[in-house]
DNA sequence: GAGGCGGCGGAGAGCGCTCTACCACGTGCC
DNA sequence: GGCACGTGGTAGAGCGCTCTCCGCCGCCTC
């Protein structure tokens, strides 16, 4: 377009010296006279020079970005595609997500290049993309157990990391939350306000996380003299909450009490209890899971779990840097604990 | 790691061809022998070649990406710059540009990488990383009329192209919405619903989209005999609509419709109207604006102006790219029409 | 049958950077 | 005073790809 971008070479001969010690400057390399720093950063000012990251990649092998992929596990119509990035953002958790992560990337001047992989010709191409050195790794986000992705990184060898444990055993490092004792803190909370019909609304029963919240919360109410709670499934959306809600209602109409296994489904939850002529807390409490932007916003405000998505991110973007860096070789994982917020709604 | 990845060269020799018949193999211009072809194929297929992106970029000077660049007017401080994304996010809209300009994109092989820039530094960066052709181009989108982002962009001579036309002129395509039609549209509905006493919750007004669908709305309204409107402004999320409503509500107890400039202000206004008694929209009845996914989560459901953020995005990213590719060189615009989406709330 | 032409493959020159030599020059040490 | 050594600089070899130029060969034309 314009002139032709001035290149080392270039400074080189404004500053007159050589392509070596301007690349030390520019990089901080090695001791460089400091009266020849001057000259050299002058000759850049004066040229305007940006060294070029093509040219850089080529040598040293690195990029200066991740793949942030979210992953379903479908094979879902090409008409969906973008309906999925879309419904993907619209739960506030994937908005923390790409906050905690580029928490962590930008200080080190890396990014996050947004990749959807819901069918398996996106998986490949999230493969042949790094495969390509487009980037040097990925973080993954799944919404669904069987996502294959994970095995095809590990496969072949990429760098990934991770958010929750993949369903089957892959090596691969991750971050997870201490979801059983999530469920437990709930119920526990419960149990305090002096709720006695209890019931729960899980999230979908073939993700491990719902699985472990349900343990928690059951195994908690059980050993509070409560063995059987009555529990309807849902699939994470304020509409499965409704749905759920409305026919755990339905079944168990002095129910006192409610876990929903999400912030979206506990919302879904208030509405149908409300427009059941119950009083949230005062009727029926609802405890939600997330501590996502929805509980502070929607009314009553949400009492619910807390998960630190944000701090969960920025850990996988570290252990993404260490993978890559190759200052950690084996995989691992780090859990966090989940925390009981107390708002209006139990 | 494992042992280095094959070049060109490496399938050339496995082919017993040169390395140039390999490359046109590969990207697939001129003639070769479809015999040839054949052979180099299966060579790539046992060499599990993958072709380098940085080499490829160094003499192309193109990259697979575009920036997605959120931009804020601020100067935030450091502290508050995750919080940044996840706030961005915790609009649904975002969501759904996302999901457009991924929708292009993806057909051609183009990823986008998303950055924040929110304070100056930010934006610094954002032009650093575009001038080192770490991105083909930006697409811009503005939390902020006083975007500085987009003059630093045309000022370096970098393609882009903006969400919403910039606060001042500014030598970019961009992409908007003819907000005075959708605040007609709006003004109409609850006039032909019947309602006479009608509010306004509105944007903030320094955002010209906010001021275009007021006015728009306004000068219907006085066209029909309504020349003075009650108004007050919001914030464009749901606290700041819960404010709006409430204060509209104190002076003006008689109201009975409401246009509020975004969905999620409606879901706020929705909510203190019930606090107060009213029901929704029997005695008050309530338009939004956007149709994002909360339009059809809340209860009642919204009726609103829908704006095609998906369609609008996707728009973005096709001017983007005739813009880098040369195929287009002086700025345009595309403005897109509203459409009203009746539901339950009005 | 000679000349021209078009289809197809090969050779080789970079793209702009990093990084490993290597060299020139003091300094300190025995 | 000679030698090892540290410091501050240069030279130049690639990194893996694309793309222009060139030459070969077979076919058409007259």
């Amino acid at each position: 377009m314009s002139r032709q971008a001035p290149t080392l070479e270039d400074v080189a001969r404004e500053a007159g010296v050589s392509r070596a010690t301007v690349s030390r400057v520019v990089n901080g390399v090695r001791n460089v006279d400091p009266a020849i720093q001057d000259l050299v950063r002058r000759a850049i000012e004066r040229t305007g020079y940006a060294p070029n990251q093509a040219a850089r990649q080529l040598v040293t092998r690195r990029t200066t970005t991740v793949a942030l992929v979210v992953s379903g596990a479908g094979d879902a119509s090409d008409t969906e595609q973008n309906a999925f990035a879309a419904r993907v953002f619209a739960d506030p958790f994937f908005g923390r997500v790409v906050g905690g992560v580029v928490g962590h990337l930008r200080p080190r001047g890396m990014h996050p290049v947004l990749m959807f992989a819901e069918t398996p010709e996106a998986r490949q191409e999230v493969v042949a993309y790094l495969r390509q050195g487009g980037a040097d790794g990925a973080l993954v986000v799944s919404t669904h157990p069987d996502d294959p992705l994970p095995a095809l990184l590990a496969g072949a060898g990429l760098p990934a990391v991770l958010f929750a444990r993949p369903g089957r055993p892959v090596p691969l490092s991750y971050v997870d939350l201490a979801h059983r004792d999530g469920g437990r803190l709930a119920a526990e909370h419960l149990l305090e306000r002096g709720c006695r019909r209890i019931a729960t609304v899980t999230g979908p029963l073939a993700v491990a996380a719902s699985q472990e919240r349900l343990a928690g919360f059951r195994d908690t109410l059980a050993r509070h003299g409560h063995p059987c709670v009555p529990v309807a499934e849902g699939g994470f959306t304020v509409d499965s909450g409704m749905a759920a809600m409305t026919s755990l209602l339905a079944e168990h109409p002095d129910t006192d009490g409610v876990f929903t296994a999400n912030d979206l489904m506990a919302q879904g939850a208030v509405q149908v209890l409300r427009d059941h002529g119950r009083r949230v807390p005062r009727d029926v409490a609802v405890v939600g899971f997330d501590d996502s932007s929805v509980a502070v916003t929607c009314r009553p405000r949400l009492t619910t779990v807390r998960q630190p998505v944000e701090e969960m991110a920025a850990t996988m973007a570290r252990l993404l840097d260490e993978h890559i860096k190759g200052a950690r070789t084996e995989p691992t994982s780090v859990i966090f604990d989940p925390e009981l917020v107390v708002r209006d709604s139990a």
